[in-house]
DNA sequence: CGAGTACTTGAGATTTATCAAGGAAGGTGG
DNA sequence: CCACCTTCCTTGATAAATCTCAAGTACTCG
């Protein structure tokens, strides 16, 4: 690896550690671990797949760049978004445990990751406490995350929804100093939002139209802002403790 | 601890293992540290709270006997449940990382537990590799059991919703051996298939009518007869390898 | 027998989806 | 620089799914 990648590979890490504030007394052993695992540098070009549902996957990644979705599309063509993952992020965290991942992994916008070749599963727990650490918290965050996404799509109604996945995505943002005072700047579409709610692309635009009639939320291609927070939390009923930073 | 208690544990890992096909080579050291640090055997009465949302736990349980619903009670009332946890399952799997539960863990049938004293993430790592092992592995799977539920929420309706569910409880159930050929014996009312499922009570009757009238399944009172798997399947679209069994 | 719980059904309201069409923005080749 | 194309956003009208309200029924338990 040369110096440049090095660098963001430490950039990356940081990432990741800044989400996992109580991890801290691991840091360094999994900033170690990262290192010594990590082989080489992955370009993904936007909309190209990074694992395929059902495929034998058995590497991890870290996201250094780029927005990638976990996500499954229906028999009928409808696509349900599960998550997305931004830089710091890990992906095919589950992979050690499973080897298959269960899902499309989808490079939303060109990507850059870090190949982290994971050990068996003793092995890591044995040698690589820290990246241990970090693959167990990962699993555990993603899980809660998901958990309120079940939530959301359970018992929200659309405007609930959407004003949820804002503040979730601010919080996300933010962790990894990506979030500009009240931007949200995210390659998300309209019908990635609708995706990612479990409503049509046309409910999302008029539940846009809302936010923005009452001065709330601006959509405006894939840059969002935010006018009013606080209303937005409170649409949402928005509680930031289920993503588990700091 | 007394006999009776140790055989029930025994019991209770075996199911545990079971589930847990790909860990078998650490199996056995998964049932020391079972046999090591549970301490005791907690009774829990029909729909008292196990954790509440926000509460520290900092305590395993692994399910000896009974139905656990992890779920969230919204400000207007409504309830979604999120996951609902049978014998062989493990609780508050997360609380080792994080400490606190970000929902309600509610016994919905009296609930027979053991109390798992797990102790600081690094020595568990150090020094019980087989139950480190097993907290992955849940937290994993739950991961991947709230990706489909993700799936289901946003994208299958009412009846794909229900199909999908009686199949997962059918297999769930099968796993540990209370899969009576065809019939789902479970403490679920309609209003927690409402719950589950995140629609309406009335919507659910309707649902497992339209079922009944096609003779694929029949619910009576908590107990719910499969009179044609293969087109309860087909209507799921299920693939049960999300279950992560064998 | 009465009370409570859960299930069932109908009717009308609401939310959200679908269909159809138009408009703005950005890129490309001429 | 313009004409054209594509992608995405926007809007209206209508349809479908689902919810809510209201009421009635079955069953269980004391």
């Amino acid at each position: 690896m040369q110096m440049k990648s090095t660098l963001s590979l430490e950039k990356a890490g940081e990432h990741m550690r800044r989400k996992m504030a109580n991890l801290r007394d691991i840091a360094a052993e999994q900033m170690r671990d990262l290192r010594m695992l990590t082989r080489d540098r992955v370009e993904v070009g936007a909309g190209r797949y990074i694992a395929k549902e059902g495929t034998r996957c058995g590497v991890v990644y870290l996201v250094e760049s780029g927005w990638v979705f976990r996500s499954r599309t229906m028999s009928a063509g409808q696509r349900q978004i599960i998550n997305y993952a931004i830089a710091g992020d890990l992906l095919c965290a589950d992979s050690v445990m499973f080897g298959a991942s269960g899902f499309d992994l989808i490079a939303r916008t060109p990507v850059s990751l870090f190949r982290i070749d994971v050990p068996t599963h003793a092995a890591l727990i044995e040698r690589y406490r820290g990246l241990a650490a970090s693959l167990a918290w990962t699993a555990g965050q993603e899980e809660s995350v998901l958990a309120e996404r079940v939530v959301s799509l359970g018992r929200r109604d659309s405007l609930q929804k959407l004003a949820h996945a804002l503040c979730e995505l601010s919080e996300r943002l933010s962790v990894i100093g990506k979030m500009s005072v009240d931007i949200i700047e995210a390659p998300l579409n309209q019908e990635d939002f609708a995706d990612l709610l479990g409503i049509s692309v046309i409910h999302v635009n008029r539940t846009f139209r809302k936010l923005s009639e009452e001065n709330i939320a601006e959509y405006r291609k894939g840059r969002i802002e935010l006018l009013d927070r606080k209303r937005l939390a409170e649409i949402a009923v928005f509680n930031r403790a289920y993503l588990h930073f700091e």
